[in-house]
DNA sequence: AAGATAAGGTGTAATCTTTACACTAAGTAA
DNA sequence: TTACTTAGTGTAAAGATTACACCTTATCTT
């Protein structure tokens, strides 16, 4: 099957790890291929960087053509250069992840054709993944994981209004264990950047949950500080 | 003087900061270019990624040929892709970083003549690097003040046997701030991975500390618990 | 309307960690 | 012997983390 492609002697591309949380679950963000090698399987967004745009830019680029997503917050967190990782030649690929919140305003869908598709796939569903994009997922799911323990990114991930409840499960899904009720609530709010709001959960068939907003001046402030002590 | 330089297409570099520590300094380890672009100038070691070697790979070989260290601990921190850091063309990089322990059995000197010497400079007597070096540089200093933080990899910089004085101001030289002495030492030996030693500090002219050792078994078996905690 | 169901919401005590702080001890040099 | 310089040590207060269980409130069912 490989084979027959053409073969091309270096080039550099970028990958992408897009993290959502939907129905109370982490997802990641794969498109369906639409080109050979692997036409048809599921994959990590991504593509080769263009010759005079930044890595930065051809992030951004490029998950904009596969996903139709813009202007997400992107970071690169590894870069994967292994000789045999594609069948086709030495390509080495720069991996970014980002957050973001799942909505109706970002509906997936591909702007080229390089894609058939784009979905959302929750990370405890996926299956092995073609390249060693398995392998780029894992890495940037442990970043993420890492980071969420000394940064509170997972406001990134939520509604705008989202409660309590929503938060841990959140939290839980990354962390990957079970997180006592009453200790999460009283660290969180101490932080002092969750805005309670005068609104309650709808449409539950229970008692609804207080719903709350995240203030980004206050969380900045808070951070900004953080930085400062350990650095 | 860069015009006539020839013109290639696209590459992937690996650039390495070296950081030691020495007469109570923290150094990096650069070197002085004997080709051009830049010739004659100090800049961090670094070179071309062969076609048919891993970057890790590269990184080894790389930092081998322009210094003769070999086998360290190489840890990838940031590729750096902007289109113009390169004069000749478009040079993308991957940056690591490492420690290592200056003593008598790592002399520095270049094994191939792309740089004519190798020698070690305090980071806080850094002038400007060419290319985007400085930047690069700036970068994994960020990198290994925030890992220190949370792990103490400071051992990797110190001689064999140590006095908890001189570890105290490495850790002061690379947190770049004050700590207090007796928290610092009832931190540091609550780790337990400190072997006080039957051993004096010699050729001081005043009061001799106790020396002690790293054992790096009980240090890898906290860690690998406090990564099963988080993660 | 009463009862069942399901999640929301709340406080405290014990333990551990972090911080702030200042003097005596020991060795060397003059 | 004295002066100098760094080594080495303890404690109390404040803050952070952990473990833990019950009542409340809204909805749904009968």
């Amino acid at each position: 099957m490989e084979t027959s492609l053409p073969k091309f002697d270096s080039v550099f591309s970028v990958d992408c790890v897009i993290f959502g949380f939907q129905e109370n679950e982490l997802k990641i963000l794969l498109i369906e291929r639409n080109q050979e090698p692997y036409k048809g399987r599921n994959a990590l967004p991504g593509y080769i960087v263009k010759n005079d745009e930044s890595i930065d830019d051809a992030a951004e680029r490029i998950l904009y053509e596969l996903t139709g997503l813009r202007g997400l917050h992107m970071e690169q967190f590894h870069t994967f250069g292994d000789v045999d990782r594609h069948p086709q030649g030495r390509v080495i690929t720069v991996a970014y992840y980002a957050l973001i919140r799942i909505d109706g305003h970002n509906e997936v869908k591909p702007v080229t054709n390089f894609a058939r598709s784009a979905f959302w796939q929750p990370v405890n569903k996926l299956d092995k993944l073609p390249y060693d994009h398995s392998k780029i997922f894992e890495t940037g799911f442990q970043k993420i994981r890492r980071r969420l323990s000394y940064q509170p990114i997972a406001f990134e991930l939520l509604p705008e209004k989202f409660t309590l409840t929503q938060l841990q499960t959140l939290y839980e899904a990354i962390l990957n264990k079970k997180l006592d009720k009453r200790n999460f609530r009283k660290k969180m709010l101490s932080y002092g950047f969750l805005k309670e709001l005068d609104e309650k959960q709808k449409g539950v068939s229970y008692r609804a949950a207080t719903l709350y907003r995240f203030d980004r001046r206050k969380y900045n402030k808070i951070f900004q500080n953080e930085l400062n002590i350990n650095g």
